[in-house]
DNA sequence: ATACGTTCTTAACATAGGTGCAGTAGGCTA
DNA sequence: TAGCCTACTGCACCTATGTTAAGAACGTAT
């Protein structure tokens, strides 16, 4: 795993906008590295979100403390560029907190920054993008809760591969999938005796 | 109700961003008056949407088919700037219909002339933080849907006075809570029930 | 006026998808 | 060795909602 490799960010951008040297050369330094070990938080419930990440390398979880308990709402892989939008936009107190449940390698880029790179168009360009995209995801994740029980939904990431499986302790599985760890167990139980046969 | 009054589309425009005369004409002139009955669609289901559009007034409903069934998704109240935006950024035919439940009048604006608006600093300005406030709400759905049963997404509507509730039909209002006409009598009368007592 | 379709209500009953408790087992840390 | 956390399992239970079926209220067209 090469760390802060600045081409990771710049090939991520590419896939949004067309981007030149000069462009890139404004962009890139806006941000700054910073490594978030295991377990640590990149961002903290109830403070204000001052910065725009790009996730590099690693693994983040997205959670909140709702009764008394940790729920985890999603998680971020990389490459992919990210904040606490709505933190971030209003300035006021995050709702959520994020942590690194791998050693993650991020940069970050402080709000004023970002509302001065918004003035150039390559990256305003890939900003409006990126929000109808995460727009897109939202509605595609609100459409599968409509419409699937938390075992359909656990089965198609199964289906999909996704990386998650592998990385993420279950307990913070079942709390994304809206479910107590138990029932999640009863559902895996239920998959596996099911492929045996 | 003024029909085809401009100062309510450039009202609203001026709740997101500060906007001159010269920027005003601009966006205006790309606008097209459009009166939509009601009853009658604005966006069918598998037609590409090939225009942004203003509700100045009247009532919509985004609605999708699914297993035989007319399930409403949401609703937009006046005034409104929208688009079907998975169909009108990707130009794939729409999965959801946009029906008007009043007699509406619209202001639309081709694809064409929104892609040059969008040089616009003013509009494209107003149009990153539409999007972001999108995202917003479908991450607020999302977050009542994960929190809360029918009845008491039912109860906050009541509770924050919402307009749909006088101007919707409640066979739309159910199927937007997601449950069958039924469920919302049985939990409407469970409602009146104790507020009498 | 009458008949018809639609919307809304009510009731009895059924059920899926989940919770909570309790006990067990494995792995990691001190 | 003990203690702690995570995960698995069986069982009883709950509850929000679906289903079915019927009738009431309302508007519209004939």
């Amino acid at each position: 795993m090469s760390r802060y490799d600045q081409n990771i960010f710049r090939n991520y951008l590419a896939d949004y906008t067309t981007i030149d040297s000069k462009d890139w050369s404004q962009i890139i330094a806006c941000f700054h590295p910073k490594e978030v070990k295991a377990g640590t938080l990149l961002l903290e419930e109830g403070k204000i979100c001052r910065h725009v990440y790009f996730l590099e390398s690693g693994l983040l979880r997205y959670f909140v403390w709702k009764d008394g308990q940790d729920v985890t709402k999603f998680f971020t892989h990389p490459p992919y560029c990210f904040t606490s939008q709505r933190s971030f936009n209003t300035e006021q107190p995050a709702r959520e907190s994020i942590e690194a449940l791998q050693d993650s390698y991020v940069w970050e880029m402080s709000r004023a920054d970002s509302l001065r790179l918004l003035e150039l168009k390559t990256w305003n360009n890939f900003v409006l993008k990126l929000v109808q995209e995460v727009q897109f995801f939202t509605e595609r994740i609100l459409e599968d809760l409509q419409n699937e029980t938390a075992e359909q939904r656990y089965r198609r990431m199964i289906a999909e591969g996704s990386p998650l499986l592998q990385k993420v302790p279950l307990k913070h599985l079942a709390s994304y999938l809206g479910i107590a760890p138990q029932s999640l167990s009863r559902i895996r139980k239920k998959i596996y005796e099911h492929a045996r046969t």
